[in-house]
DNA sequence: TCTTATTAAGAACATACGTTCAATTAGAAG
DNA sequence: CTTCTAATTGAACGTATGTTCTTAATAAGA
């Protein structure tokens, strides 16, 4: 954005920042008067002058003879608006075992909670039904995913050689997060922690039930 | 939610309705006329009267001799409302080093683009100012930190020793993202990554702008 | 049915609010 | 200085829009 905040002289950026104050507290635009009476200028008129610029350049957008008729075009400062368009709610619904596997399908929990994500962060998976987990474990610390991190995972029942993914472990009713290495009729899952061995599971006795999309860290 | 819409008569659910699919696609609320004519009811006058009732349940609330001045206070079915409650917008405004500096101070920056965090995640940290960098290196990656990851920072001018921090360096008038060692006269950079040894410069050459909070990482 | 409360109609009113204009002043360019 | 354009002023105008009031039509209760 910011195509040039600085063609606008003083008194149009105090203006449009009135704008985005008052509606970020009233909910609706103000009137031309508010304005006026706000930025302290002389006439209504000084106001229409500089909204014309505002309009011109692409700042706002006016509807005529609308009272409140004014939009903010541009995305300024923390507006939230449109770009909640962009926005995907993506539901916790559990733990994810980097150790100790937990014994719950995720598509059977409740979401605890809705993580908002931006679109453009997840890039073509943004369509998919994904799902975050806080992990439990340290498995996977050097993939940099520690104990209390968040993982987003993306369903899939497929994975290719390597990825990180959601596995289940069906005689042991468990899943666990673990890269994934098919080694002929069994698979290796593989931790990210020099201490810890691979398991090996029957290629029957395990599948794949997400692919690994995004972590979040917050270990302050 | 769904607070007994029962209580409300078809003709005041129908302006309800009107109101919100209106702000929906206008941005502003609708004027009394506007009401009156997509709703076909015969006066001015009635639709006064219903939203008196809609303002006695609570479904809206109005400013007196203001155009357009209505309010929805419940937030009724899937909109996002009341979860952008609970979001905050942080400007991803640049990249940080952790292994060649970047010569911008984040401040004067502009904002790229923003990213929602619910405030929950961010925990009493979410009041202040925060902001994000795209981190560019691998200084970091035993913390987790990976090349091309994003980083929440709370900018502050003082760390704990043993912190993430965003460290200025003064005289090379770079910024980097390493963990902050205070050793008598001068400050340890530290990074981690076994692979590279720790920066050292003196304690009046190096300050601190702001400190670690939260890491995303999305090597897929 | 009669009585009463609720809702609707229609008009008129008052003002909030966008718009316009002519007259001035301030700056920039030559 | 002169000329031109940009910016300001103050006032007035017209309509968009909230408000009020009186009367009529319905619905509800007894």
């Amino acid at each position: 954005m910011t195509v040039s905040r600085d063609k606008l002289s003083d008194k149009q950026i105090r203006i449009l920042e009135f704008i985005e104050s008052y509606l970020d507290e009233n909910q609706i635009p103000p009137s031309i008067r508010d304005i006026q009476i706000a930025c302290d200028l002389s006439s209504t008129s000084v106001v229409q002058y500089n909204m014309r610029n505002l309009e011109k350049f692409g700042f706002i957008s006016r509807r005529v003879d609308v009272a409140r008729g004014i939009q903010i075009t541009r995305e300024n400062s923390s507006n939230t608006e449109n770009a909640s368009d962009n926005l995907l709610y993506i539901p916790l619904i559990g733990r994810i075992a980097a150790g100790i596997p937990i014994p719950v399908t995720p598509q059977e929990a409740e979401p605890e909670d809705l993580l908002p994500f931006s679109r453009s962060q997840l890039g073509s998976k943004s369509d998919r039904s994904l799902f975050a987990l806080r992990v439990q474990g340290e498995s996977m610390i050097d993939d940099g995913i520690f104990d209390g991190d968040i993982v987003v995972i993306e369903p899939r029942q497929t994975a290719d050689p390597g990825e990180m993914v959601v596995a289940w472990i069906k005689s042991r009713e468990e899943t666990t997060l673990k890269r994934w290495y098919p080694e002929g009729d069994r698979i290796r899952l593989q931790p990210r922690n020099s201490t810890m061995p691979p398991i090996y599971e029957d290629a029957t006795d395990v599948e794949v039930q997400g692919r690994f999309v995004l972590s979040m860290n917050s270990s302050s």
